[in-house]
DNA sequence: TGTACATCAGTGAACGCGCGTTCACTGATGTAC
DNA sequence: TGTACATCAGTGAACGCGCGTTCACTGATGTAC
């Protein structure tokens, strides 16, 4: 009785799924513009020229991993989001900030890839779209339950007839339910958030700040009510 | 009747500003991770191993390069303060911070090698952090100058203890005079900036945000606000 | 002013390196009858 | 169940590339007397 899978499409599979790791673990011990296809497969244990039957070539590898790293990122969010879902709104950005940013601080090569300099000569393709808003979805997810859930402060911020088309239209595509101008004020937020990680992970603040726990988690407490997210049970 | 300045030594100052502009053009144009010696010294009509004779190797050039990054935009920033120095301290943050990002979209290369994802097996030296603080000092300057005025909103902001001791060394180096919990505000408005340009540069808010310069306005307004500074005149 | 020596910018050849990718191949796995 | 052919994962050699850096050199510029 041949198993219902053969023998070549488990030995594919397995070794797609090593090759996937090896490069990871290159990724986060090298970063993206060391990433080499020989000292990958010289790893794996196979000849360089092997590798082209599982990948296109460089390229390829490095779009699978941008997808990687954005679902790794946004399933760190995503379950930062659901596990505080009964607990206040601003409570939950700060818990979900901080997933973003210890996910960060855990793969600071492939948060690197992600949201650092773009890797030269290389151009992400449509397949990176997707996985990309997960994490963002996430975070201004938590800022509309707040707001379906009548819970986010009565201030509003001026939004300029040219920015507030673009706000509708990101509200539809990430699927939420958001006045333009909290919509506005969560995209701060959101880019505040980014800016702060990169800073502490690109060494800005080296030689400056050496609790970098508690300066984030000041800054997400005060942009949670920069946005308007109430506090209290 | 020779020359205060011999032959040589006017020759030698010529080829080394040569030098440092096709190396300043090859980062505006291939980015850091690129930059080749010997590509520029072909440009510059030299053989590959004249270059020894003004910088001891690669990452010698690009400590030159990162200076002289930081100090572009940072005379940038310093300008902008300046020139706006008798309007409110809210108007000041928005020129000040315009001035930024009207820097960094001019010269995204440059902008990337500095505060985006660092140079691998690149390792900055001390020569690099004093023009490295020239922006940070004219943004939080605009804030301290606020500060002295009395023109800053009555808010207070919670500060961990581990995080104040931080700010007050941060407010020394700097050189201002600013409350801990003031300049907590300041820095989260200072990573907001900067999150912002970078999302805008390297493609974050791409098929998403299609005018910048309102988002970048409104963005700036709001973290006015934020920190407390004053609008009127 | 003229001469002898010292300095040093730039040359040209060479070193050893690792890279991505191609190509014809072998031999194990899978399939049709 | 057995045989003949098809598929395809992985091999091994080779291609051409550009890189950073070293080294002994030449010839123009500078300096001491």
């Amino acid at each position: 009785m041949p198993p219902a899978t053969g023998v070549r499409e488990r030995n594919r599979a397995e070794t797609m799924t090593r090759l996937k790791e090896v490069a990871r673990q290159h990724l986060a011990e090298y970063g993206a513009a060391a990433l080499s296809l020989r000292a990958i497969t010289r790893e794996l244990g196979m000849v360089s020229s092997g590798v082209y039957r599982y990948v296109a070539g460089r390229d390829e590898l490095l779009t699978l991993l941008i997808i990687d790293a954005y679902d790794a990122v946004g399933a760190a969010a995503e379950e930062a989001a659901a596990a505080s879902a009964r607990r206040s709104p601003a409570s939950r950005w700060v818990t979900v900030g901080s997933a973003v940013r210890a996910w960060a601080t855990a793969h600071p090569h492939e948060y690197a890839l992600v949201y650092g300099s773009p890797v030269p000569g290389y151009a992400a393709p449509q397949d990176t779209i997707g996985p990309a808003t997960r994490a963002t979805r996430a975070l201004v997810g938590v800022v509309a339950d707040a707001h379906a859930a009548g819970r986010i402060a009565d201030v509003t911020t001026p939004v300029p007839a040219g920015l507030r088309g673009d706000l509708v239209k990101i509200a539809g595509d990430l699927g939420v339910d958001l006045p333009p101008d909290v919509l506005a004020r969560a995209m701060v937020a959101w880019t505040q958030l980014f800016g702060l990680i990169s800073f502490e992970l690109f060494g800005q603040t080296r030689n400056a700040v050496t609790d970098h726990d508690a300066l984030f988690t000041t800054a997400l407490r005060s942009m949670a009510a920069f946005v308007g997210l109430e506090t209290g049970g």
